[in-house]
DNA sequence: ATGGTCGGTCCCCGA
């Protein structure tokens, strides 16, 4: 078994306590994280590391950052950044190869660009990011391996996944352009580990620290673990750790947790 | 009740 997680930790120096307190509990096998929020040399990777974990990070100064935590052996750093543009540099892409029981294992840690304000610059690189992603996992479909593409996506599939969609009507979480983005993802063979569980409907990952939006459960659900066939076929159950939104000190994101026979 | 939040950095930006 292979437990896969993604979670964006809003700070892994502001969330130090909260990741480790959840990582000795839960004892996942790959943790994908987004906004580290920190340079690589600021990661706390001896914490982590005492916890059992080989640590890779692609951190920038202030904000984004991403970085898998691993049990099992790192093969290979894949990439770390996105294919497609030289002169992106963004901290949101870290790509490695995992041994897993069954053979290697793909697996991105993603930080999907917000988008807003749509329309404008930021929303222009939100989907060419998008279609710098769909070229990249199309490319990695060829190996036939099984591929999960873990992150923050910043994109609500549906109006199931989110509290009010009217208050998020033209917002660049929801807007067809983006949403378009999600389906050609799907239309390649990748499913959301998620989405092929039965009663999915208003299970969110996000809860923004304005506006009471927890304890009105005013959610959305944006975090997610793209899969390859392989990996699908491999899907034993998906999990979301709400739970973790009720700590003290806690990240706006909850870890969305896969489990699969790999 | 017509507001309400964090985190990082530096005096505002991003989410």
């Amino acid at each position: 078994m292979l437990s896969v997680v993604s979670w964006n930790v809003n700070s892994i120096k502001a969330r130090l306590l909260n990741v480790c307190e959840w990582l000795r509990e839960e004892s996942p096998d790959v943790v994908c994280l987004q906004e580290i929020k920190c340079i690589d040399e600021n990661f706390p990777r001896l914490e982590i590391e005492d916890l059992g974990y080989n640590v890779e990070t692609v951190g920038q100064k202030s904000y984004n950052g991403v970085a898998i935590l691993s049990k099992r052996p790192i093969e290979e750093i894949a990439h770390r950044a996105l294919p497609g543009d030289e002169e992106d540099g963004q901290a949101r892409y870290i790509e490695a190869v995992i041994s897993a029981d069954s053979g290697p294992v793909r697996i991105a840690s993603i930080y999907l660009p917000n988008g807003n304000p749509a329309p404008g610059p930021k929303y222009e690189y939100k989907l060419a990011w998008w279609d710098r992603l769909n070229a990249h996992a199309q490319n990695l479909l060829s190996f036939e391996e099984a591929v999960i593409l873990a992150g923050d996506y910043n994109l609500i599939p549906t109006d199931d996944d989110v509290h009010d969609p009217a208050k998020w009507d033209g917002d660049a979480l929801t807007l067809p352009a983006s949403r378009e983005r999600y389906y050609a993802l799907l239309w390649q063979g990748y499913r959301s580990a998620f989405d092929e569980r039965d009663g999915r409907a208003h299970q969110y990952t996000f809860w923004d620290y304005q506006a009471g939006a927890w304890p009105k459960n005013h959610g959305i659900r944006i975090d997610h673990l793209m899969c390859s066939p392989k990996a699908i076929d491999a899907l034993e159950e998906v999990t979301i750790a709400k739970d973790t939104r009720a700590k003290d000190k806690a990240s706006d994101h909850v870890p969305i947790v896969g489990v699969f026979d790999l």
